[in-house]
DNA sequence: CGAAAAAAGTCAACATGGCTGACATAAATG
DNA sequence: CATTTATGTCAGCCATGTTGACTTTTTTCG
């Protein structure tokens, strides 16, 4: 379970006592090297398991990436998306277009400002995110029960520490707008679908 | 610090009331939708750091994973940096070119055997490297610092048991086989590059 | 020794998902 | 009515993955 540590400490120290060290003592603080390969790893299995799924409907790791913010914020904007995932209009165009056509997204005009597309999953589309959520759940369930009890606690405070401070509210900010527009015209977009 | 985690609790909690869970009581178990919105940011946001180095280079990510495991295993061979890295031989050799033409590779036939090119960084590679595991580390000690003191040992484990079980060795096998080479010859891969 | 296998490299073609720039349209706003 | 905003779209480029076919060099093994 812990062979990566093992190992790669093991390497590093018998091969290159510590790279960024071996000029002048340690002038950056201690090198992370196995969290940084860590991650390196643990990522790509990650996200591997929606890809296998998404392979089959002729989709990518971006269409993942729609749909779980879909589901997550179900009426959200197109513009709250490009903020979210920061990516150009034309780039998420493709692939939303694509989840549109094959029934998976719905995006319906606003009832207040109708420019606006509001998106929600369709059941075909919360069928497939649910898919998604459930495997990367198990994973991550899993990996939770093998480092500890309070892991679940310690791990989601580095996540979070590991975003940039200016980064940690996205959805605050989406949120604060969906409350705001609420609050500007009384409760029209809470249940817009019914 | 902790904003996302309140409001994304709080936001699933008003609108949705756990989506798995909403039809059958947890079929799956509880699902980490925090968890896997947070592995998403805080990733983006630990690659970012290099990559913005990088494409003053006219490199991206995949040269930046080359450079690490080069670094990780100096004199590693290339099917070797395959198996870890999982693409074709043709991608890898595209960027690898480019890294040797460039000057922050090395790469030279095996003593031993020398169909095999063994790779090395140069000084130039190496200070290229020694910036992305500096910057990166930083981020991932002050994650650290903010999420406890024995965050480290948990945040490790976990990330291990992130990863597939066989997945968890790929060093293993690489130090295996190179040991192996060692021993069959005697030691004349240890330090080739004198 | 000679055949087969292994390590590496290369050419060509294609897919995905980023990007920029330039526009177009509808609707809200002042 | 002029401007701004929200969205969408065309065209083309780049990075990085893919498959398939092949070559060269070198090692290994019957």
């Amino acid at each position: 379970m812990a062979d990566i540590n093992v190992s790669l400490t093991a390497r590093t120290g018998k091969s290159e006592p510590g790279a960024a060290a071996r000029l002048s003592p340690a002038p950056e603080g201690e090198p992370m090297l196995d969290l940084i390969e860590l991650l390196f790893f643990a990522y790509r299995n990650f996200v591997s398991d929606p890809d296998e799924i998404l392979h089959g409907f002729g989709f990518g790791r971006a269409h993942h990436r729609v749909l779980h913010f879909v589901n997550r914020h179900p009426g959200m904007r197109v513009t709250d998306l490009l903020d979210i995932l920061r990516i150009t209009k034309q780039s998420l165009g493709r692939v939303l277009r694509e989840l549109v056509d094959q029934g998976f997204i719905d995006s319906r005009a606003g009832a207040s400002d109708r420019r606006q597309r509001l998106l929600y999953l369709t059941p075909k589309g919360e069928a497939l995110t649910q898919e998604f959520v459930a495997i990367q759940s198990r994973r991550l369930r899993r990996a939770l029960e093998e480092s500890g009890s309070e892991s679940r606690d310690v791990v989601r405070r580095f996540l979070v520490a590991m975003i940039d401070p200016e980064d940690r509210s996205p959805t605050e900010k989406l949120i604060a707008r969906a409350d705001q527009a609420v609050e500007a015209r009384g409760a029209t977009r809470s249940r817009p679908a019914g």
